[in-house]
RNA sequence: GCCCCCAUCGUCUAGAGGCCUAGGACGCCACCCUUUCAAGGUGGAGAUCAGGGGUUCGAAUCCCCUUGGGGGCACCA
């Protein structure tokens, strides 16, 4: 019984999926997952399949089940074969992708193991389960489940339905050891007798459970490959032994590393941010997640860091994906994106921050929503600042405000007192000023500002400072004549003197 | 508790017996560039390859043990 059956034709090309289940966000896991499944499939000429797992009608919801599928069409992970999405009918030869109407698939399936004898009905309550447990664990035994209905008569369970119990359909697990060679950690070997007795696979009120459906969709939809987190490591065997009992060929696994937290646990909510959806609002792009994620638990080998997604999958190989957990490492992902973001055509930089601009607006943190050419002229200083999209609020937001805050603390330089900061703002002033209106340009304003500076025998860097606080509010910001060309010769006039209103009174002379 | 898996700089990793006095990247530090902030450039600190035994002329690479870490043990997926 440990010799496996025939394997899908390793000659054929692979069919891969993604599986996953509407219970919460998607995960930056499973979208790693997705991506990995979506690579091999790209790399080896097979199909991508998505299909939705939705028997757990308590936690599943539609909203996140949209989430998902969003998600993976951000990162420009399209599956060849999947579920029907807005409005968009199903596609691919097996459908339904969605578990909740393959419904008959499983009743079939579940039907000719109960006719083998090799699942029975077990009639157990929780309550009778939760004190096996319990005592269990007091006796320090694993739990596992003790066999009670294993051995009914035909009898004894008609006296049971006879009560209204209605029985869960429980796997009869055997005695044995069960192998499968894994892609990517080579053979692995589990005992039978450490898989907790035998498992249910449906529910009490005929709904069928993950270990079971999975198995029959996997074996129906041909898939040829199992890529998926290092977590199901132990439910490979269960499944395995059902694929056995059904006489469906075993498909090959490949067991990929989790991501971790900082403190190397399994990445989790509590400690890591982990919807993909949180990224992609703070403005990271998908070329640098897919990048990232699929540098994490896997490398080229050579020192290329900097890929696209057809570059990867041109590169990929399962076998040489890690073993061991990585750290999900959000430094690494932000300089992933600047990377990206540098990349990026202007006209597509432009519109992929228009949702972020105007997030700002209805945020109240801007007064106006810029022009594309507004933001277009701005972008050559701007896109090397920009860590992530959502960073264009504090780069930029000084320009699309009708005034900005200013600091007396900050506005004066700190070799400089509140006069000569008066005196040079003035002075700057009238320096612009005599800069003509339509002839603004970043190269006509240093020059009379550096000869100012050294006229009056300033540091030009104090003056410049003094300046870029009382037109921008800030003392970090892009270069500062660019700045004042973005603002327009009116606006910095303005602000200026708002600026030297700020400093008040104390006129010296 | 039981089963399974894993183990190279802080982090992501290269490395598949001699090319390794262990390479790259992120981060960090310094310098250069420079009006601030970035970006970019150059350089630097940073790993006795978890520890101990073997095998071998030779081990980060193969084997064993120990230690450490992780995952899983549901009528969740």
């Amino acid at each position: 019984m440990s010799h496996s059956l025939d394997r899908i034709g390793t000659d054929r090309p692979p069919r891969v999926r993604i599986a996953p289940s509407p219970t919460g966000p998607l995960h930056i896991g499973t979208a790693r997952t997705a991506l990995y499944n979506y690579l091999y499939a790209r790399h080896m000429g097979g199909a991508f399949v998505l299909r939705l797992e939705d028997t757990d009608q308590a936690r599943g919801s539609i909203a996140y089940e949209k989430d998902i599928l969003d998600g993976l069409h951000w990162l420009g992970l399209r599956w060849d074969e999947g579920p029907e999405v807005a409005g968009e009918a199903a596609r691919g030869p097996h459908a339904p992708y969605r578990q909740m109407e393959r419904l008959p698939n499983y009743a079939a399936a579940a039907e000719r193991l109960l006719a083998a004898d090799m699942a029975y009905p077990c009639y157990c309550t929780p309550d009778e389960l939760e004190s096996d447990r319990t005592a269990q664990e007091a006796a320090k035994l694993p739990p596992r489940y003790v066999g009670r209905c294993a051995t009914l008569t035909p009898a004894e369970r008609a006296a049971r339905e006879a009560e209204g119990r209605r029985g869960a359909l429980r796997f009869r697990v055997g005695t044995g050891v069960v192998a499968f060679d894994d892609i990517v950690r080579g053979r692995v070997e589990i005992d039978v007798a450490n898989l907790g007795g035998d498992f249910v696979i449906v529910r009490g009120d005929g709904s069928p459970l993950y270990n079971f459906t999975v198995v029959v969709d996997d074996a129906d939809m041909e898939i040829s490959h199992v890529i998926r987190g290092e977590d199901h490591i132990s439910n490979t065997p269960k499944q395995l032994l059902i694929f056995r009992a059904l006489g469906y060929p075993e498909p090959r696994y490949a067991h990929l590393p989790l991501i971790l937290n900082p403190d190397r646990t399994k990445m989790s909510k509590r400690k890591s941010q982990t919807a993909l959806s949180d990224y992609i609002a703070q403005g990271f792009i998908r070329e640098a997640l897919v990048n990232y994620l699929a540098l994490l638990g896997w490398a080229t080998g050579t020192e290329e860091e900097v890929l696209s997604i057809d570059e990867i999958a041109e590169r990929f190989d399962l076998e040489a994906v890690h073993k061991g957990g990585a750290i999900f490492d959000r430094d690494r992902l932000e300089w992933l994106n600047g990377q990206w973001i540098r990349r990026l055509e202007p006209g597509d930089l432009i519109d992929r921050l228009r949702p972020f601009v105007e997030a700002e607006h209805v945020a109240r943190r801007i007064d106006w929503i810029p022009s594309d050419d507004e933001l277009r002229a701005f972008l050559p200083v701007m896109r090397e600042r920009l860590p992530t999209l959502g960073a264009i609020g504090d780069l930029a937001g000084f320009l699309w405000v009708e005034a900005v805050p200013v600091d007396p603390a900050v506005l004066v330089p700190r070799r400089w007192d509140a006069d000569t900061t008066r005196d040079g703002l003035a002075a700057a002033r009238s320096t612009i000023a005599a800069v003509g209106e339509v002839t603004f340009e970043a190269d006509e304003l240093e020059p009379p500002l550096r000869a100012l500076a050294e006229a009056r025998g300033w540091k030009a860097g104090d003056l410049f400072m003094a300046i870029r606080v009382a037109i921008t509010g800030r003392t970090a910001t892009p270069p500062l004549f660019d700045t004042m060309v973005a603002l327009g010769r009116d606006r910095v006039l303005e602000r200026l003197d708002r600026a030297m209103a700020v400093l008040g009174g104390g006129h010296r002379r």
